[in-house]
This record gives C-alpha cells, structure tokens and sequence, in this order.
DNA sequence: TTGTATGCGTTATCAT
DNA sequence: ATGATAACGCATACAA
C-alpha cells in the first residue's frame, strides 16, 4: 500500500511550476534552479526548500529545461520490430545502460518497411531528443557525404558502412559466415545451403551473389556473412553452387518457404546456415516434415541463439547482443559530449551443440 | 542515397524557430502558428510560407509545445524486462497502435526489479508523458484510495485487480489454468504439477496455497491460474498435493531447478502446467535428462507459445499479446480524452500441440 | 484574417 | 550566496 502510494504521487502531472517552489520556500528561482543543479545553498533555505519540495512533490519539467537548450536525457531508438529476439535484446541491453546514466529511451518500429520507417523517422523529429540509435532497414546505395546531418547525434547499430562518418556497431558478420561455414566442411559436408534474410526491400537472388564478390557501398547482416560463406567455400575448393543460396524474410514462414525451395531445386543439401531462430525453425520443421533427420541427414548452424531463453539445442554463432546495446549507447553519449566515436565491431563465436554432426555414409 | 538524404535533413536538430519564419515569410508567428494548426490564411500567404518552409525544412519543437499545455504525443510504457517474448510482444503491440495514432513510446525497463521500477517511475515523473502504460512488478496490497493519483492517464496491462478505479488489461487467467488442467486430467493424468513464476518478491509457496482460496486484494497472472487449476481439481475430485506446487523465477535456470525440485519431491508426476517459454525449456531439458519421455511421461502445457516465432511444439495456452498491447494503448487514448474507460479482459485458448498425449499405462 | 503582447517553466546573466 | 530579469519556441487572448 504505501508502495503504491509513493509510487502515485511521484509521477503525478505537473502541478507546481519552480515558482511556486520559490514563493512557498521564499527563495528565489534562480536559487532553486542552481539547488537542482547540485550547487550548494546556504543552509536554512536548503532546510525550508527541503520540506516544500517535500510537501508538493515537485518535479521539474524536462520539457522547460530542454527548451533552454540543455539536454533532455531522452535519446531515441528506431528498431526494424520489437517482437524478435534480436533486435528485443538490443533494445534491452540500450535500455539497462540508458538507466545506469539516467537516461530514457523513446522507441519506434519500423515494422520492417522503409515506408513506416519513413513515418517514424518523421515523428521523432518532432520529438525532444538528445541523440539517435538507428538500426536501418532501408536499402541505401551510393551514400553521399551528409553535411546536412551533423546536428543529431546519431549511431548506426546492427549494420556496416551506411553512412560515412557515423559510428557504427555490428558483428563481424563475415567471420561468422567463415566459422559456420568451415564447421560443416569439417564435418564432412560439402553440399551447404545458406539461407540469407531480409527485412524490406530484399536482395534479389543475384544482387546477393554480387555483393559477395565486390565490395558494396552498404551491407545487410546477411550479406557480410555470405561473404565468409564464400572465403570459406573457397579455401576449401568448394565449387560454389547458386542453388544452395536462397533469399527469403525473417519470419518463421521464410524458413518454411525456404526449406521447400531447397528441397524443390536438387538433390542433396546436408548442411546449412540460418540467419536467425525463427526461420530456422520453420526451416527445421519442414525439412523434418519431408524425412530429413536433423543433424544426421541435415546439419544445421544459426545465427543468435538467443542465448538465455532458448532450449540450447541448435549450435551457433553467438552474437552478444545486450553488448551491442549497451556499446550503441555508450558510443552515442560519446557523440553528444562532443569526443570522435569510431565503429565498433563485436566478435563472434562458433558454439557447438546439438544440430550439428559429421557426416555418416 | 536520396533516402537517406531526406531522413537526415528530417530529423536536423532544431534551427528555425517560428520566429524566423515569420521573418522570411513576411507574416507574424501568430498567423504561422494557425497555419500549421490547420486554420486557414490568406492565399498569398500561404504560398509564401509553404516555400520558405520547406526551404528552411522548418519543424516545431514540441519541447514548446508541451510547455504550453497541450500533448506530448508520448506515452510511457514500464515493462520487466524488453528481452523477453511476453513482454517484447506486448510492446510490439503498443508501438503499432502507438505509430497509428502518431505516438511515440517511452520505455523503461525494471529489470524485474521492484528497486529498479521505482527508480524509473522516479525517472519518467521528469518527463514529458501524455498518458502511462504500466506493467508492475511490484507486489502491492491493501491499496487505498488514490486521491493523489488522478492527474496523468494510466492504464495497468497484463496484471487485473492492482490500483481500483485505474482500467486493467489482461488475460483470463484463470480460464487457461482451469482449460490446461482438465486437458490433462482428460488424458488419464491426474498427477499435474504446476511451476508458479513470479519476477521480483515471489510468493512463498504457503502464499500462493492462500491466495488461490480466498480472494486476495492483489494478483498476479500465476496466482489466476493456480486458481483455475485447483477448480479444475476440484470439479474432477482430484486431491491437491502441494508438493506438486513449485513457486520459481522467469529464466530458463527456474525451469531447471523446478524440475529437480518436483523429481526430488515425489515418485509420480504425469503432467506439467508451466508459466512461460523459457522455463518450459529449463523444465523439459532436466527431465529429459532425468530419463522422462515427452509427452508421454511427462505432458507439458505451457502459456504463451509466442505464437509466430516458436517451432510450434508445446502444447499451450494461447495469449492475444499483440492486442493486449493494442487494447492498452486504446484504452490509454480514452482515458486521456477525458472518457471513461474499462478493465478489459482477454479471452484465451488451449492449443494441443505435440507436447500431451494420452497416458497409457 | 492578421498582428501584438503575454505566459508557459526553466536556465543563464548579471548585479548585489 | 542570492535575487531580478532576460531569454528559449510556441500558443493564444485580444485588439485591429
């Protein structure tokens, strides 16, 4: 009960305005607002101000002080869909390390469409924010230098080299395509699917394969990985087959539509590399549906295990995405207190459990 | 590159000011201000203004905006925890019929922590809210009239029964412990244990017993179902046992230990009624390694399947996450229009999937 | 329809 | 250390 109480009474609206602090504490404004600010006031006005703030409840308002042009500690997130494992870690991880500087968060999603993101972008600029994390859907080629764009501090997450000069922090997705891709090799598979996802706007078919061999002006998660699918590929003397490669969404009904277009193009597939765990397991599913056994039949690498909640069964490249969050706001503050923040690139682990195993004849 | 050339000059930090509009345009900011409240001026006018804005791609600051009264377009949302499929597609929720509406959500995360959430109640009290969606961790009993809280809209999500008078939105809880049990108990299996989760302050097993007999001043989503589970028992004249009663955490570690703690207890245990996904997968995992069978050992049903995502195995209680979030943000909006608004209870379902089976003997 | 003047809650500047 | 006052960007009552 008292919790409750305490609780209704903090968060109020506002109802006392700073002057009304000075005329029932007899101090001026000036004075309280340089109290607030940490500054030392002299003692029997710091003992009257003390229990007037008491009795009202009074709680400045971020909206005056940003006004005045200090900060408002409110920085904002733009994020593809906060219903996926992935991007929901990210999001916790920026909110822990937002709290731990008292800072607040103000997200929107994407839905994964460039439209919406569109929108959303728009709606916050009207917003009162100090900074920006921006994890991108959209499709951007060319980017020219921006000097339209040096007010808003800004960090790119879960993406490479969108826009030149902001600070990015990702995975190092090719690694993680070599590492996967050199295990099933290892194990005796030499026929590997990948499997490549996209938000809006996906790479054909072709565009994908291009942009494994020269170097793009922009990349997807999916495409640096590929990149490693293809160096490993290569050390090995694998001849590359473009039927392995499917291009496909996010959802569990990708991997589903994938497994069947697999299974549909030839004969043989025993290995293969997932983006992320709901497609893997709409993929898994089906494969499972037509007779496959996994791992003897068909050995399975994903990215994102989603290390705490999930039943620890598929092997994996391990992201560490609460890292990625927490570095994201910390690059961003960096930002906003005017040093040079520079990319950050996370590394990655191969994690072996059960969805992998050498192949038998 | 054109994209990405618009969301920056977008979302500029502030340099026009209406005032400057003014200037260049030739008219005053009160004339301005009208305009872009949708009131109508004079021909020429408009003509001018509409090049000059988008000239100076002018936006206004709603930092300003608030301070003179009107809304914010913000609501808050307080969650446990964002890296969790329950509450990550609560959220997802909001944030869609928050962007319908041209709403922004400001989140704060608890950390399923009661410490923790008041400290962010304390933060968002500094802020720029028109309205709060608020998912408690907290335990709170006895709750008294809130004179002190009627000033900013508040709607409690995915708890009934917390703060009276303030509109509640959650689940038929005790429907799913009641649809769960009698599933089990008419698949011939009458030894059913029931792995209670709470966040922060969990009820002590004697606790738990107590609530689900009389009506308590507070609950939480497992005391619903434990209800729903004893009158389920009850109607099929099944003793209680309350050994077959574990009170655990959320994680996927609780599953775990609450399966050793149900094998250490007791020789006989048929079925199983888990809270959520995570600790589902902890509890499946131990017994499996202890030697049971799933489903025919051991059938498990848990609650909230999260639907799109999952492989789809557990057979499960399913929840309406996505329009849980969408009703709270409506029922939000309501109550910031001034109109009165209602708990709202979500129906629920059972889904028998690949995780119960009959017992045979 | 338009412009002038004032207030919103805060911080910063300047004298005291 | 303190107080009076001028900003900040916007909305609006009121007069024109």
């Amino acid at each position: 009960m008292l919790y409750i109480l305490q609780v209704m009474s903090i968060i109020e609206k506002h109802t006392h305005s700073i002057k009304d602090i000075a005329r029932l504490s007899g101090v001026s404004t000036a004075t309280l607002s340089r109290y607030f600010n940490g500054q030392s006031i002299r003692k029997n006005n710091e003992e009257k101000v003390k229990r007037v703030l008491e009795e009202t409840g009074y709680r400045p308002s971020i909206a005056a002080r940003f006004m005045k042009g200090s900060s408002s500690g409110v920085i904002g997130l733009i994020v593809p869909e906060m219903n996926h494992p992935f991007f929901a870690m990210i999001a916790e991880g920026i909110m822990q390390e937002a709290r731990k500087n008292g800072q607040l968060v103000l997200c929107g999603t994407s839905e994964g469409s460039v439209e919406v993101e569109r929108q959303v972008i728009n709606r916050f600029s009207q917003s009162i924010l100090d900074g920006l994390i921006y994890i991108p859907v959209a499709k951007a080629e060319n980017i020219p230098a921006l000097e339209s764009f040096r007010n808003l501090p800004l960090v790119i997450t879960a993406r490479r080299n969108i826009i030149p000069g902001v600070p990015h922090i990702y995975h190092d997705g090719e690694k993680g395509g070599y590492l996967s891709t050199k295990y099933l090799i290892q194990l005796g598979r030499l026929r590997i699917g990948f499997i490549a996802s996209f938000w809006d706007a996906p790479c054909s078919h072709e565009e994908l394969l291009d942009f494994a061999t020269k170097p793009a002006s922009y990349t997807f998660s999916s495409i640096e990985r590929f990149r490693g699918y293809i160096k490993a590929l290569n050390e090995f003397d694998i001849p590359f087959d473009p039927d392995l490669v499917v291009v496909t969404g996010y959802e569990h009904k990708s991997g589903v539509d994938a497994a069947s277009s697999l299974i549909g193009r030839f004969s043989s597939c025993n290995g293969i590399i997932v983006m992320t765990q709901a497609v893997a397991n709409g993929c898994a599913a089906q494969f499972k549906r037509q007779g496959y056994k996994i791992p003897e039949d068909l050995s399975m690498i994903i990215f994102d295990a989603n290390e705490s909640k999930a039943d620890y069964t598929f092997t994996s490249i391990e992201l560490h995405l609460l890292k990625m969050g927490e570095e994201s706001v910390k690059e961003l503050n960096m930002l906003m207190q005017g040093e040079p923040a520079e990319d950050i690139c996370l590394d990655v682990e191969l994690c072996v459990r059960d969805t992998t195993a050498i192949l038998r004849l």
